[in-house]
DNA sequence: TAGATCCGGATGTTTATTATCCGGAGTATG
DNA sequence: CATACTCCGGATAATAAACATCCGGATCTA
């Protein structure tokens, strides 16, 4: 009933995740279009395509047109990390926008007594340097290995064989 | 133009943390209405009424009904942890909604492949614990003993001198 | 040239946030 | 006890954001 859920992110944050996360096993000269990456991911080809973009624009993807074209990473997964995903997808604006409410209201003061930022912002920037440099910490090469050590087998294998079969 | 900005937490946080500030300098008996503390803040009273409402059901805030009533901290702002005030109006759950979509899609293997969580969700739950472990090491009473430090003297005057006639 | 693909704008749908209002219940004061 | 004041929570509406689709144009490969 009463589940408030702001400070939440967007479904294309995990798509965009997801899908450098599997290009980055690729081999080196291959690309799969945006309808396939769709496909594997069982998410909306025409919405995805539209974050693809996104992380293209950020120098995360690499574009090819034409037949046998598609994504592939821009540059070595060891350099791309989980925040450059986030921030190509989410903007890299602070959660907290601080409106500088103590402004307002019967006890304002000339704009020329606030020479600090406001300390209740502050705090909220702080957390968000933290969050940040958590997920600057991981890389795609990271989220790789982790996949390869936890993920079941059989799945593996199944992956494995399609991926080969789009680039066939 | 291209300014997406998920990962946003709501005004109402704000407000809800400068509230909570405010009634952190009230003497031990004093309470201040709804209606004034909108006024206060420069913000719609209406609206402010449905925070301070989640504010008084997460037990951070008491509310006192009939004449000379309104909201007081209902414990210490020494006990009071901004995190407390971000949960009480934005909820607990993480800024990440895992929808395992590594299940989705034609390499998708039966339930039991799946034991553990998502590597990429364990990820985005590392960031968030490490965000509102930043937010919980700081309390009102800090916020306090910043806007004393830091705050325009005028100001504080006048805040001072506003709240003296608000509980008069 | 033909087919495949990305690009970006325009557009519509759905959901979440923001905001207001009102009747009901509790409480101090005279 | 009556009244004025206040919080409470549900219903509702307005606004903004996210989600989703489509299409014409540009670019590239074979």
């Amino acid at each position: 009933m009463f589940i408030i859920r702001s400070m939440k992110l967007s479904d294309g944050i995990e798509w965009g995740i997801h899908v450098t996360t599997l290009l980055a096993v690729l081999p080196p000269e291959g690309a799969l279009p945006a309808a396939r990456l769709a496909e594997f991911h069982g998410v909306p080809a025409a919405y995805l395509a539209k974050h693809l973009q996104a992380l293209s624009r950020a120098g995360i993807l690499a574009s090819i047109h034409g037949p046998r074209g598609g994504y592939r990473l821009a540059k070595p997964a060891t350099e791309i990390t989980v925040l450059d995903v986030v921030e190509a997808i989410d903007g890299t604006e602070p959660a907290f926008r601080c409106n500088e409410i103590r402004r307002r209201g019967p006890t304002a003061q000339p704009a020329a007594a606030y020479p600090l930022p406001c300390g209740i912002h502050r705090v909220m920037v702080s957390a968000d340097l933290v969050w940040r440099a958590s997920l600057r910490s991981v890389t795609v090469a990271d989220l790789v290995t982790t996949v390869a050590n936890d993920g079941d087998p059989a799945g593996l294998v199944a992956g494995a064989k399609w991926i080969r079969d789009a680039l066939a």
